[in-house]
DNA sequence: GCCCACCGCGCG
DNA sequence: AAAGCGCGCGGTGGGC
Protein backbone atom coordinates (compact mmCIF):
# COMPACT_ATOMS: atom_id res chain seq x y z
CA UNK A 1 0.00 0.00 0.00
CA UNK A 2 1.43 3.35 -0.99
CA UNK A 3 1.00 6.36 1.89
CA UNK A 4 1.05 10.05 1.13
CA UNK A 5 4.78 10.76 1.51
CA UNK A 6 3.80 13.38 4.13
CA UNK A 7 1.58 14.91 6.71
CA UNK A 8 -0.26 18.17 6.28
CA UNK A 9 2.09 20.30 8.87
CA UNK A 10 5.36 18.45 7.09
CA UNK A 11 3.85 19.53 3.73
CA UNK A 12 3.54 23.43 5.13
CA UNK A 13 7.58 22.97 6.87
CA UNK A 14 8.47 22.39 3.20
CA UNK A 15 6.27 25.15 1.60
CA UNK A 16 7.35 27.19 4.29
CA UNK A 17 11.48 25.96 3.94
CA UNK A 18 11.53 26.52 0.08
CA UNK A 19 10.07 30.21 0.33
CA UNK A 20 12.47 30.96 2.97
CA UNK A 21 15.49 29.39 1.07
CA UNK A 22 14.76 31.20 -1.84
CA UNK A 23 15.14 34.07 0.27
CA UNK A 24 18.73 32.80 1.66
CA UNK A 25 19.73 32.04 -1.63
CA UNK A 26 18.69 35.63 -3.58
CA UNK A 27 20.92 37.06 -0.80
CA UNK A 28 23.89 35.45 -1.79
CA UNK A 29 27.79 35.28 0.34
CA UNK A 30 30.32 37.91 -0.35
CA UNK A 31 33.43 36.42 -1.70
CA UNK A 32 37.18 37.54 -2.02
CA UNK A 33 37.23 37.26 -5.68
CA UNK A 34 40.87 39.12 -5.73
CA UNK A 35 42.16 36.73 -2.73
CA UNK A 36 40.73 33.65 -4.97
CA UNK A 37 42.79 35.11 -7.94
CA UNK A 38 45.85 35.16 -6.10
CA UNK A 39 45.30 31.81 -4.53
CA UNK A 40 44.56 29.80 -7.61
CA UNK A 41 47.90 31.00 -8.68
CA UNK A 42 49.63 30.08 -5.73
CA UNK A 43 48.36 26.14 -5.61
CA UNK A 44 48.82 26.43 -9.79
CA UNK A 45 52.75 26.83 -8.62
CA UNK A 46 52.91 24.43 -6.07
CA UNK A 47 51.29 22.12 -8.08
CA UNK A 48 53.59 21.99 -10.98
CA UNK A 49 56.56 22.08 -8.42
CA UNK A 50 55.67 19.04 -7.12
CA UNK A 51 55.00 17.61 -10.39
CA UNK A 52 57.98 18.51 -11.86
CA UNK A 53 59.67 16.97 -8.24
CA UNK A 54 58.18 13.42 -9.25
CA UNK A 55 58.86 13.48 -12.60
CA UNK A 56 62.21 12.03 -11.45
CA UNK A 57 60.51 9.04 -9.38
CA UNK A 58 60.85 5.32 -10.71
CA UNK A 59 57.48 5.61 -10.22
CA UNK A 60 56.56 7.96 -12.99
CA UNK A 61 59.45 6.29 -15.10
CA UNK A 62 57.33 3.05 -15.16
CA UNK A 63 54.11 4.53 -16.10
CA UNK A 64 55.70 6.45 -18.82
CA UNK A 65 57.28 2.93 -20.14
CA UNK A 66 53.59 1.15 -19.70
CA UNK A 67 51.19 3.81 -20.99
CA UNK A 68 53.85 6.30 -23.55
CA UNK A 69 51.54 8.94 -24.77
CA UNK A 70 48.29 8.12 -22.92
CA UNK A 71 50.54 8.56 -19.16
CA UNK A 72 48.26 11.07 -17.68
CA UNK A 73 49.10 11.60 -13.58
CA UNK A 74 45.69 11.83 -12.90
CA UNK A 75 44.48 8.55 -14.03
CA UNK A 76 43.65 6.56 -11.21
CA UNK A 77 43.19 3.70 -12.93
CA UNK A 78 46.60 3.74 -14.28
CA UNK A 79 48.28 4.55 -11.32
CA UNK A 80 46.88 1.08 -10.06
CA UNK A 81 48.32 -0.69 -13.16
CA UNK A 82 51.77 0.35 -12.75
CA UNK A 83 51.56 -0.13 -8.26
CA UNK A 84 49.89 -3.41 -8.40
CA UNK A 85 50.53 -5.08 -11.65
CA UNK A 86 53.94 -3.77 -13.06
CA UNK A 87 55.88 -2.79 -9.78
CA UNK A 88 54.58 -5.56 -7.63
CA UNK A 89 52.81 -4.22 -4.41
CA UNK A 90 50.51 -5.99 -3.03
CA UNK A 91 47.08 -5.00 -2.16
CA UNK A 92 44.27 -6.64 -1.34
CA UNK A 93 41.47 -3.67 -1.76
CA UNK A 94 39.05 -3.71 -4.11
CA UNK A 95 36.46 -1.55 -5.38
CA UNK A 96 32.65 -2.47 -5.97
CA UNK A 97 33.71 -3.52 -9.49
CA UNK A 98 36.53 -5.33 -8.52
CA UNK A 99 39.34 -2.59 -9.65
CA UNK A 100 42.68 -1.82 -6.97
CA UNK A 101 41.31 0.64 -4.63
CA UNK A 102 43.58 4.07 -4.81
CA UNK A 103 42.35 5.81 -2.13
CA UNK A 104 44.17 7.74 0.45
CA UNK A 105 43.62 4.58 3.11
CA UNK A 106 45.23 2.29 0.40
CA UNK A 107 47.74 4.19 -0.91
CA UNK A 108 49.34 5.46 2.20
CA UNK A 109 50.09 1.04 2.79
CA UNK A 110 52.55 1.55 0.32
CA UNK A 111 55.89 2.45 1.30
CA UNK A 112 57.26 4.54 -1.19
CA UNK A 113 58.82 7.91 -1.26
CA UNK A 114 56.56 8.66 -4.52
CA UNK A 115 53.17 8.29 -2.56
CA UNK A 116 53.35 11.11 -0.20
CA UNK A 117 53.60 14.07 -3.12
CA UNK A 118 51.48 12.45 -4.98
CA UNK A 119 48.75 12.68 -2.26
CA UNK A 120 49.64 16.04 -1.45
CA UNK A 121 49.28 16.79 -4.91
CA UNK A 122 45.62 15.21 -5.02
CA UNK A 123 44.86 17.43 -2.37
CA UNK A 124 46.12 20.54 -4.08
CA UNK A 125 44.67 18.92 -7.25
CA UNK A 126 41.08 19.05 -5.37
CA UNK A 127 41.43 22.49 -3.56
CA UNK A 128 42.29 24.12 -6.67
CA UNK A 129 39.92 22.98 -8.94
CA UNK A 130 36.87 21.85 -6.65
CA UNK A 131 36.87 24.64 -4.42
CA UNK A 132 39.31 27.97 -5.66
CA UNK A 133 38.26 27.17 -8.92
CA UNK A 134 35.03 26.48 -8.42
CA UNK A 135 33.32 28.66 -6.28
CA UNK A 136 34.97 31.86 -8.37
CA UNK A 137 33.02 30.30 -11.41
CA UNK A 138 30.19 31.07 -9.17
CA UNK A 139 30.65 34.71 -8.29
CA UNK A 140 28.14 37.48 -9.88
CA UNK A 141 28.61 40.97 -8.84
CA UNK A 142 31.02 39.74 -5.69
CA UNK A 143 28.31 37.56 -4.76
CA UNK A 144 27.62 33.81 -4.71
CA UNK A 145 24.24 31.87 -4.47
CA UNK A 146 23.81 28.71 -3.52
CA UNK A 147 21.29 26.60 -4.12
CA UNK A 148 19.48 24.56 -1.34
CA UNK A 149 17.15 22.11 -2.54
CA UNK A 150 14.64 20.36 -0.75
CA UNK A 151 13.19 18.05 -2.95
CA UNK A 152 16.57 15.83 -3.58
CA UNK A 153 17.16 13.72 -0.40
CA UNK A 154 15.59 10.40 0.57
CA UNK A 155 15.33 11.70 3.98
CA UNK A 156 13.66 15.13 3.03
CA UNK A 157 17.31 16.95 4.14
CA UNK A 158 18.49 19.39 1.85
CA UNK A 159 21.37 19.62 -0.68
CA UNK A 160 23.10 22.38 -1.83
CA UNK A 161 24.78 23.11 -5.39
CA UNK A 162 26.12 25.67 -7.53
CA UNK A 163 28.78 26.10 -5.48
CA UNK A 164 28.22 23.68 -2.58
CA UNK A 165 27.88 25.63 0.45
CA UNK A 166 27.42 22.66 2.68
CA UNK A 167 30.82 20.82 2.08
CA UNK A 168 33.44 23.47 2.36
CA UNK A 169 36.75 22.48 3.82
CA UNK A 170 37.04 22.73 7.95
CA UNK A 171 38.54 19.56 9.37
CA UNK A 172 42.04 20.06 7.82
CA UNK A 173 42.98 23.39 8.84
CA UNK A 174 45.53 24.29 6.20
CA UNK A 175 42.93 23.80 3.55
CA UNK A 176 40.07 25.28 5.79
CA UNK A 177 41.86 28.06 6.00
CA UNK A 178 42.70 28.79 2.50
CA UNK A 179 39.56 28.55 1.21
CA UNK A 180 37.69 29.69 4.51
CA UNK A 181 39.33 32.90 3.71
CA UNK A 182 37.62 34.01 0.48
CA UNK A 183 34.28 33.86 2.66
CA UNK A 184 33.62 36.97 3.57
CA UNK A 185 31.18 39.53 5.18
CA UNK A 186 29.68 42.90 3.83
CA UNK A 187 31.21 45.81 4.87
CA UNK A 188 31.19 46.73 8.64
CA UNK A 189 29.26 42.97 8.90
CA UNK A 190 30.43 39.74 10.94
CA UNK A 191 29.64 36.27 9.52
CA UNK A 192 27.89 34.28 12.36
CA UNK A 193 27.19 30.63 12.23
CA UNK A 194 24.79 29.00 15.16
CA UNK A 195 24.63 25.44 14.79
CA UNK A 196 22.88 22.76 17.27
CA UNK A 197 25.42 20.88 19.67
CA UNK A 198 24.90 17.34 18.80
CA UNK A 199 21.09 17.29 17.30
CA UNK A 200 21.43 13.89 15.70
CA UNK A 201 21.89 12.44 18.78
CA UNK A 202 19.42 14.04 20.79
CA UNK A 203 16.73 13.45 18.06
CA UNK A 204 18.19 9.98 18.15
CA UNK A 205 17.15 9.58 21.79
CA UNK A 206 13.52 11.44 21.29
CA UNK A 207 12.95 8.05 18.77
CA UNK A 208 14.71 5.02 21.49
CA UNK A 209 14.20 7.11 24.73
CA UNK A 210 17.37 5.05 25.95
CA UNK A 211 17.42 6.21 29.63
CA UNK A 212 21.54 5.70 29.94
CA UNK A 213 21.94 8.21 26.84
CA UNK A 214 19.52 10.92 28.52
CA UNK A 215 21.95 10.94 31.37
CA UNK A 216 24.60 11.72 29.17
CA UNK A 217 22.16 14.75 27.58
CA UNK A 218 21.01 16.25 30.76
CA UNK A 219 24.28 15.52 32.61
CA UNK A 220 26.79 18.31 31.63
CA UNK A 221 29.32 16.46 33.03
CA UNK A 222 28.48 13.48 31.30
CA UNK A 223 30.47 13.27 27.95
CA UNK A 224 30.15 9.94 25.96
CA UNK A 225 32.65 10.54 23.22
CA UNK A 226 35.46 11.01 26.14
CA UNK A 227 34.14 7.70 27.99
CA UNK A 228 33.83 5.89 24.73
CA UNK A 229 37.86 7.28 23.72
CA UNK A 230 38.60 5.68 27.28
CA UNK A 231 37.24 2.35 26.67
CA UNK A 232 38.64 2.15 23.34
CA UNK A 233 42.23 3.06 23.65
CA UNK A 234 42.06 1.56 27.70
CA UNK A 235 42.97 4.97 29.03
CA UNK A 236 42.07 6.42 32.74
CA UNK A 237 39.97 9.30 33.30
CA UNK A 238 42.91 11.05 33.94
CA UNK A 239 44.49 11.05 30.88
CA UNK A 240 41.39 12.23 29.23
CA UNK A 241 41.49 15.53 32.01
CA UNK A 242 42.92 18.17 30.42
CA UNK A 243 46.04 20.08 32.69
CA UNK A 244 44.21 23.21 32.74
CA UNK A 245 45.67 26.08 31.26
CA UNK A 246 48.07 23.64 28.88
CA UNK A 247 46.80 24.32 25.30
CA UNK A 248 49.46 21.10 24.22
CA UNK A 249 47.66 18.68 26.70
CA UNK A 250 44.22 20.23 26.16
CA UNK A 251 44.92 19.73 22.71
CA UNK A 252 46.31 16.22 23.28
CA UNK A 253 42.86 14.96 24.87
CA UNK A 254 40.71 16.88 22.22
CA UNK A 255 42.29 14.39 20.14
CA UNK A 256 41.76 11.29 21.61
CA UNK A 257 38.32 12.34 22.38
CA UNK A 258 37.72 13.31 18.43
CA UNK A 259 38.59 9.54 17.38
CA UNK A 260 36.07 7.95 19.75
CA UNK A 261 33.51 10.36 18.24
CA UNK A 262 34.20 9.71 14.57
CA UNK A 263 35.87 6.62 14.71
CA UNK A 264 33.30 4.87 17.23
CA UNK A 265 30.72 6.30 18.78
CA UNK A 266 29.32 7.83 14.82
CA UNK A 267 29.90 4.90 13.12
CA UNK A 268 28.31 2.83 15.69
CA UNK A 269 25.01 4.46 15.54
CA UNK A 270 24.89 4.61 11.44
CA UNK A 271 25.68 0.59 11.63
CA UNK A 272 29.35 -0.07 10.53
CA UNK A 273 30.82 -3.38 13.18
CA UNK A 274 33.78 -3.94 15.02
CA UNK A 275 36.35 -5.35 12.37
CA UNK A 276 36.44 -1.45 9.99
CA UNK A 277 36.01 0.62 13.87
CA UNK A 278 39.30 -1.50 14.86
CA UNK A 279 40.87 -0.56 11.95
CA UNK A 280 39.90 3.35 11.56
CA UNK A 281 40.51 3.62 15.55
CA UNK A 282 44.33 1.60 15.16
CA UNK A 283 45.26 3.74 11.64
CA UNK A 284 44.44 7.10 13.78
CA UNK A 285 46.91 6.75 16.42
CA UNK A 286 49.69 6.90 14.13
CA UNK A 287 47.67 9.72 11.64
CA UNK A 288 46.75 11.71 14.52
CA UNK A 289 50.17 11.04 16.70
CA UNK A 290 47.63 9.85 19.78
CA UNK A 291 49.71 9.74 22.83
CA UNK A 292 49.76 9.46 26.93
CA UNK A 293 50.62 12.30 28.84
CA UNK A 294 53.78 11.40 29.06
CA UNK A 295 54.34 11.31 25.58
CA UNK A 296 54.43 7.54 24.64
CA UNK A 297 52.50 6.93 21.58
CA UNK A 298 49.31 4.77 22.49
CA UNK A 299 50.61 2.17 20.19
CA UNK A 300 53.27 1.34 23.30
CA UNK A 301 50.61 2.05 26.14
CA UNK A 302 48.29 -0.40 24.11
CA UNK A 303 50.81 -3.15 24.27
CA UNK A 304 51.39 -2.95 27.71
CA UNK A 305 47.87 -4.03 28.00
CA UNK A 306 48.70 -6.66 25.79
CA UNK A 307 47.24 -5.57 22.44
CA UNK A 308 50.20 -6.47 20.11
CA UNK A 309 48.90 -5.95 16.90
CA UNK A 310 45.74 -5.13 15.23
CA UNK A 311 44.12 -8.36 13.83
CA UNK A 312 43.43 -10.09 10.74
CA UNK A 313 39.76 -8.06 10.81
CA UNK A 314 38.49 -11.68 8.86
CA UNK A 315 34.99 -11.65 9.20
CA UNK A 316 34.38 -15.58 9.03
CA UNK A 317 37.59 -16.22 11.70
CA UNK A 318 36.71 -15.12 15.34
CA UNK A 319 39.40 -12.30 16.80
CA UNK A 320 42.70 -13.69 18.26
CA UNK A 321 43.46 -12.80 21.78
CA UNK A 322 46.18 -9.96 22.10
CA UNK A 323 44.61 -8.15 19.08
CA UNK A 324 42.54 -4.57 18.67
CA UNK A 325 40.00 -6.69 16.74
CA UNK A 326 39.15 -8.60 19.66
CA UNK A 327 39.37 -5.64 22.37
CA UNK A 328 37.04 -3.63 20.20
CA UNK A 329 34.48 -6.70 19.78
CA UNK A 330 34.29 -6.24 23.29
CA UNK A 331 34.21 -2.85 23.20
CA UNK A 332 30.87 -2.96 20.68
CA UNK A 333 29.27 -5.56 22.51
CA UNK A 334 29.64 -3.43 26.24
CA UNK A 335 28.20 -0.74 23.93
CA UNK A 336 24.91 -1.77 22.34
CA UNK A 337 23.92 -4.90 25.64
CA UNK A 338 25.16 -2.37 28.50
CA UNK A 339 25.68 0.79 27.85
CA UNK A 340 22.60 1.01 25.51
CA UNK A 341 20.08 -1.64 25.91
CA UNK A 342 17.18 0.42 25.23
CA UNK A 343 18.87 2.02 21.99
CA UNK A 344 18.99 -1.18 20.50
CA UNK A 345 15.90 -2.73 21.52
CA UNK A 346 14.69 0.11 19.23
CA UNK A 347 16.41 0.36 16.34
CA UNK A 348 15.34 -3.87 16.19
CA UNK A 349 11.70 -2.84 16.91
CA UNK A 350 11.75 0.47 14.05
CA UNK A 351 12.93 -2.11 11.38
CA UNK A 352 10.40 -4.75 12.17
CA UNK A 353 7.81 -2.18 12.05
CA UNK A 354 9.02 -1.08 8.40
CA UNK A 355 9.10 -4.31 7.62
CA UNK A 356 5.86 -5.19 8.33
CA UNK A 357 4.45 -1.52 7.63
CA UNK A 358 6.23 -0.43 4.40
CA UNK A 359 6.71 2.56 5.34
CA UNK A 360 7.92 4.74 8.44
CA UNK A 361 6.70 7.99 9.64
CA UNK A 362 9.47 10.14 11.37
CA UNK A 363 8.30 12.33 14.38
CA UNK A 364 8.38 15.47 11.96
CA UNK A 365 5.74 13.94 10.27
CA UNK A 366 7.09 13.06 6.87
CA UNK A 367 7.25 9.10 5.48
CA UNK A 368 9.70 7.07 4.17
CA UNK A 369 8.92 3.84 2.11
CA UNK A 370 10.19 1.57 -0.58
CA UNK A 371 12.86 -0.55 -0.82
CA UNK A 372 15.45 0.05 2.22
CA UNK A 373 17.86 -1.88 3.93
CA UNK A 374 18.57 -2.37 7.73
CA UNK A 375 20.91 0.68 8.20
CA UNK A 376 18.80 3.23 6.14
CA UNK A 377 15.78 2.20 7.93
CA UNK A 378 17.16 3.34 11.17
CA UNK A 379 19.12 6.54 9.84
CA UNK A 380 16.79 7.92 7.61
CA UNK A 381 14.41 9.11 10.27
CA UNK A 382 16.90 10.46 12.92
CA UNK A 383 18.91 12.42 9.99
CA UNK A 384 15.74 13.68 8.39
CA UNK A 385 13.81 15.00 11.41
CA UNK A 386 17.44 16.57 13.06
CA UNK A 387 17.47 18.88 9.62
CA UNK A 388 13.59 19.62 10.15
CA UNK A 389 14.96 21.09 13.77
CA UNK A 390 17.07 23.51 11.63
CA UNK A 391 14.68 24.22 8.85
CA UNK A 392 11.79 24.93 11.66
CA UNK A 393 14.59 27.32 12.96
CA UNK A 394 15.67 29.18 9.82
CA UNK A 395 12.03 29.61 8.57
CA UNK A 396 11.32 31.27 12.08
CA UNK A 397 14.48 33.32 12.57
CA UNK A 398 14.05 35.22 9.28
CA UNK A 399 10.36 36.03 10.78
CA UNK A 400 11.58 37.21 13.80
CA UNK A 401 14.45 39.35 11.55
CA UNK A 402 11.38 41.15 9.48
CA UNK A 403 9.90 41.42 12.78
CA UNK A 404 12.26 43.91 14.18
CA UNK A 405 12.93 45.15 10.81
CA UNK A 406 16.63 43.86 10.83
CA UNK A 407 19.30 44.30 8.57
CA UNK A 408 20.67 40.58 9.42
CA UNK A 409 20.68 38.61 6.48
CA UNK A 410 20.82 34.63 6.56
CA UNK A 411 23.06 33.87 3.78
CA UNK A 412 23.41 29.89 4.27
CA UNK A 413 22.41 26.73 5.86
CA UNK A 414 24.71 23.68 6.28
CA UNK A 415 22.56 20.92 8.06
CA UNK A 416 22.66 21.73 11.66
CA UNK A 417 23.76 25.43 11.26
CA UNK A 418 22.99 28.51 9.95
CA UNK A 419 25.15 31.10 8.52
CA UNK A 420 24.52 34.94 8.13
CA UNK A 421 25.68 38.22 7.51
CA UNK A 422 25.20 40.31 10.52
CA UNK A 423 25.94 44.43 11.22
CA UNK A 424 28.05 44.73 14.12
CA UNK A 425 25.70 46.78 15.65
CA UNK A 426 23.18 43.95 15.34
CA UNK A 427 24.78 41.03 16.94
CA UNK A 428 23.72 40.96 20.47
CA UNK A 429 19.93 41.23 19.04
CA UNK A 430 20.97 38.36 17.10
CA UNK A 431 22.51 36.09 19.12
CA UNK A 432 19.77 36.74 21.16
CA UNK A 433 17.45 35.96 18.94
CA UNK A 434 19.05 32.70 17.65
CA UNK A 435 18.85 31.34 21.15
CA UNK A 436 15.11 32.10 21.53
CA UNK A 437 14.51 30.40 17.84
CA UNK A 438 16.45 27.51 18.05
CA UNK A 439 16.32 26.57 21.89
CA UNK A 440 12.86 27.79 23.31
CA UNK A 441 10.43 28.61 20.41
CA UNK A 442 11.44 24.93 18.72
CA UNK A 443 10.94 22.73 22.36
CA UNK A 444 7.80 25.05 22.65
CA UNK A 445 6.67 23.44 18.83
CA UNK A 446 7.26 20.31 18.88
CA UNK A 447 6.58 18.47 22.15
CA UNK A 448 8.55 15.19 20.72
CA UNK A 449 11.69 17.12 21.91
CA UNK A 450 12.24 15.12 24.93
CA UNK A 451 15.97 15.95 25.44
CA UNK A 452 17.84 19.39 26.03
CA UNK A 453 18.78 21.76 23.11
CA UNK A 454 21.98 23.38 22.85
CA UNK A 455 23.66 25.93 20.37
CA UNK A 456 26.48 27.14 19.84
CA UNK A 457 27.50 30.30 17.79
CA UNK A 458 30.83 31.18 16.15
CA UNK A 459 31.15 34.70 14.84
CA UNK A 460 34.31 36.64 12.43
CA UNK A 461 35.79 39.87 13.58
CA UNK A 462 33.76 42.70 11.60
CA UNK A 463 35.31 42.46 8.36
CA UNK A 464 37.15 39.40 8.82
CA UNK A 465 36.74 36.02 6.90
CA UNK A 466 35.06 32.48 8.16
CA UNK A 467 38.30 31.17 8.80
CA UNK A 468 38.42 33.75 11.68
CA UNK A 469 35.33 32.50 13.38
CA UNK A 470 35.93 31.97 17.25
CA UNK A 471 32.79 30.05 19.62
CA UNK A 472 31.08 32.64 21.48
CA UNK A 473 28.92 31.12 24.22
CA UNK A 474 24.94 32.33 23.90
CA UNK A 475 23.53 29.58 26.10
C1' DG B 1 30.23 17.27 -28.17
C1' DC B 2 27.27 14.96 -24.83
C1' DC B 3 26.04 11.41 -21.52
C1' DC B 4 26.99 8.02 -18.14
C1' DA B 5 29.14 4.96 -14.54
C1' DC B 6 32.69 4.79 -11.50
C1' DC B 7 35.91 6.42 -8.13
C1' DG B 8 37.54 9.42 -4.72
C1' DC B 9 36.80 13.03 -1.34
C1' DG B 10 34.98 17.48 0.70
C1' DC B 11 31.07 18.28 4.37
C1' DG B 12 27.15 17.07 8.17
C1' DA C 1 21.63 -12.02 8.74
C1' DA C 2 24.20 -8.11 7.74
C1' DA C 3 27.94 -5.37 8.61
C1' DG C 4 28.67 3.27 7.72
C1' DC C 5 23.75 7.27 6.75
C1' DG C 6 23.12 11.47 3.41
C1' DC C 7 24.83 14.66 -0.30
C1' DG C 8 27.66 17.36 -4.86
C1' DC C 9 31.60 17.74 -7.76
C1' DG C 10 35.79 16.81 -10.40
C1' DG C 11 38.32 13.55 -13.18
C1' DT C 12 38.73 9.37 -16.14
C1' DG C 13 37.28 6.27 -19.53
C1' DG C 14 33.88 4.25 -22.51
C1' DG C 15 29.97 4.75 -25.65
C1' DC C 16 27.26 7.22 -28.95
Amino acid sequence: MNVLPYTPESYQLMHDGAITLARVESNGIRIDTEYLRKTARRLTRRIDHLSQKIQESEVVQTWKTKFKGRFNLNSLDQLGAVLFEEMGFESDQRTATGKHKTDEDSLSRINHPFIQDYLKIKTLNKTLNTYVLGIRREVVNGLIHPFFNLHLVTTFRSSSDSPNFQNIPVRDPIIGKLIRQAFIPRSGHRLVEADFSGIEVSVAACYHKDPRMMEYLEDKTKDMHRDMAMQCYMLPLEELTPTKGDKEDTKRCKNIRYCGKNAFVFPEFYGSYYPDRARELWNYISSMDLKKRDGTSLLVHLREQGIRELGDLDPTQKPRRGTMELHIQQVEKDFWEKRFPIYDAWKKKWVKAYIQDGFMRMLTGFICQGYLKRNEIINYAVQGSAFHCLLWSLIRLQRKLDKHRMKALIIGQIHDSIVSDVPDEELNDFLELSREVMVDDLKDAWDWIITPINIEAEVTPVDGNWFQKAEMTIG
